[in-house]
DNA sequence: TCCTTTTATTCGGTTACCTTACTAACGTAT
DNA sequence: ATACGTTAGTAAGGTAACCGAATAAAAGGA
């Protein structure tokens, strides 16, 4: 049932780029009847076709084969503390159809599963009638994820009582379903479709309501011992880390993230009304607002002084902010400064342009590699 | 030349257990002849011994095999700040003979050499006379250290100008050489023959005349990207993360490691002469002097402030505290009420048990790999 | 037209496994 | 003691996945 090497190292390369048969044997290392016999096999399969043969050349024109990325759907779908986001896409990641609405608090499993169907049928027909079941689900949510489970524990969240339990949609949707934390699931897209493509040990670190990280470590998502990896609401920062307010949520989170911000930002003095929310202080700051400068400016030292931080430890080549705060470019003087004065060799930091989509993008690459993986120990579907 | 899948797993199986081939064929899933025949080919190559039968069970008494420990050797080096550690063991690790000296300055890489050539004499003559050349050799050193480069650099350092070049080193010498960290060395010593053995996903804290972290994440060293990760002296931790003063070397260390404690210890009021050195102080502060005890508890808040800056970075499953001064049993409360303080789910903290050889131990441990993995690739020398 | 170049397939052979069936060695019950 | 049951190891034959070499097919250019 499960598929052999040479056929795995034939998608695998597949995955990367259209091939002809003499590349592939270049680039896997078989030789060329193995290669033939692999690409029978597949096609039997229907995970690849043929693309016509190139031209010009001198000799016989090779034929050109590429991955049926029809051959099944994959979603991905990212549980926010505001809104719920669903996409559909191809084996190659590309997005066939996506919808979001306001995340429904208590029936968020009913609500996935009635986004899922919906934009499947979408995806579907922009495939033109010839659409085929969902192989995997992946879906993003906060909170720390045991492995292969499918509750999302938090140590402190008011919403939820301290958990998202999945488990019941997982058992009433037919593909398999895993679920990984959303900061986690934003490094993979910034890995895969964003600003740290190509970079195989960096640092995402995620901005907003909340605050979180996640690392990729040569290619791989680091998850720590018990999945709570990147978990930095707790790094004692600042001036008072072991104040007792904040302790459960994280005192670094509760100053950083977008309560705290806020905060400040009210108590702060403005020539007009303080702003009522992040965004308006940051419209403001871009307007030239001295108050708002300065705001960000201090914002941008405090995370500054996580990167740091971050960085002294995992080393990354590439410092990714992202999140509703750690998106605007304001930030990123002062905390490279930060990073310059106090780091000997600094790591880029950079600002992620997946903007809110970074986990759904990247939920729906996991699912990709996930259906994959799954396709090549047994492949027996194929639809298009 | 390159053995087979099946001989590799066979000597997978036999370094973790002396095992008979019935065990292995189950242990391995290959079937009893296949098994035979890598008996046969691993013990023609000298790699594998029969230790006699088993008795006594009803039915033919099965032969049991022994990976040959003997088959090579390997060296261990540590170049510390102060002292030069040379160890030789067999391929199971057991260290033969050992040896150290102060580290000379400048001519470490003579030294180095001189030490290796005696130990490796020493260790030939406690096997007998039947002793065999090294097959590869790991040599740990502070400093950061490019993947596969022989010389460590420094962001700042006295004694060796920045960097520490063992080139020469390794060309001059037969067997493979390889650099690592030494903390992280002192990680590897812990996970394989130390408190953390078992433990996949663990740091190692040495605090001594500097400071240093090694990252185990499930069973590998996490090096980032560059080789930096765990160079925890510039976490802005305390009062104070942007002074100056230490900046270049980094403000965390130079206030937690060695010189930043006696400093302390030295400033401080003293019922008699202040301690003259680290030691001194811990001594103390065992003999129950109170404002010793008071500066011990204040520099395991110190340390217990980084272990939650790491723990909420990499999720550990333990925190090993080792080096001159992480060893010393009396910071292990203040740290651990620290992280309980600090952390939703703190990780167990213990006291390292191997001393001032864990750099050593893992240098062994990791040269015994790097043979294995050698051994495999072509198997082609036997001696005993 | 034929020749050169390159692609694709066919064919025979090797390797590394497997299963089945046997022989060898041991403890124990008769 | 001898026969018997159990377990270890070996011999023989089969199969799947690969290889290289030879050959057939398709293209451009002399």
């Amino acid at each position: 049932m499960a598929m052999g090497p040479r056929d795995v190292a034939v998608l695998a390369e597949l995955r990367l780029r259209d091939a002809t048969r003499p590349e592939l044997a270049a680039a896997t290392g078989f030789s060329k009847p193995t290669i033939s016999e692999a690409i029978v096999s597949l096609e039997a399969a229907g995970l690849v076709v043929n693309r016509g043969r190139t031209a010009g050349a001198v000799g016989r024109n090779p034929r050109v084969y590429a991955i049926n990325a029809r051959a099944s759907l994959v979603a991905g779908v990212d549980i926010g503390g505001t809104n719920t986001r669903v996409a559909v896409a191809d084996l190659h990641g590309q997005i066939l159809a996506e919808r979001h609405e306001r995340t429904t608090g208590s029936r968020v499993q009913q609500q996935v599963r009635r986004l899922i169907r919906q934009v499947h049928k979408e995806a579907t027909a922009v495939l033109g009638g010839d659409g085929c079941a969902l192989a995997s689900i992946v879906v993003s949510t906060p909170g720390v994820i045991d492995r292969g489970s499918t509750q999302a524990r938090f140590a402190y969240n008011v919403r939820t009582d301290g958990i998202i339990d999945l488990t019941a949609l997982r058992d009433r949707l037919d593909p398999p379903l895993r679920v990984e934390n959303n900061v986690n699931l934003a490094a993979v897209g910034e890995a895969r479709a964003g600003v740290a493509e190509g970079v195989g040990t960096f640092v995402h670190l995620a901005i907003g309501a909340g605050i979180g990280l996640g690392i990729m470590h040569g290619g791989r998502l680091l998850r720590g011992a018990h999945g709570a990896a990147g978990e930095i609401a707790y790094l004692p920062l600042g001036r008072r880390p072991l104040a007792k307010e904040h302790r459960a949520s994280g005192n670094f989170e509760a100053e950083t993230a977008a309560a705290g911000l806020l905060d400040r930002a009210q108590s702060a003095r403005w020539d007009a009304d303080p702003p009522q929310d992040v965004a308006e202080l940051f419209h403001r700051a871009e307007q030239g607002d001295r108050a708002a400068r300065r705001l960000v400016a201090d914002e941008g030292r405090r995370i500054g002084l996580a990167v740091v931080a971050v960085c002294s430890v995992v080393d990354p080549e590439l410092v990714v902010l992202g999140g509703g705060i750690g998106r605007n470019q304001l930030l990123l003087e002062s905390v490279s400064q930060t990073c310059a004065e106090l780091l000997p060799a600094p790591s880029p930091v950079v600002t992620s342009t997946l903007a809110d989509r970074g986990s759904l993008i990247g939920a729906v690459l996991s699912a990709v590699d996930d259906a994959w993986s799954l396709l090549q120990s047994n492949p027996k579907e194929a639809s298009s």
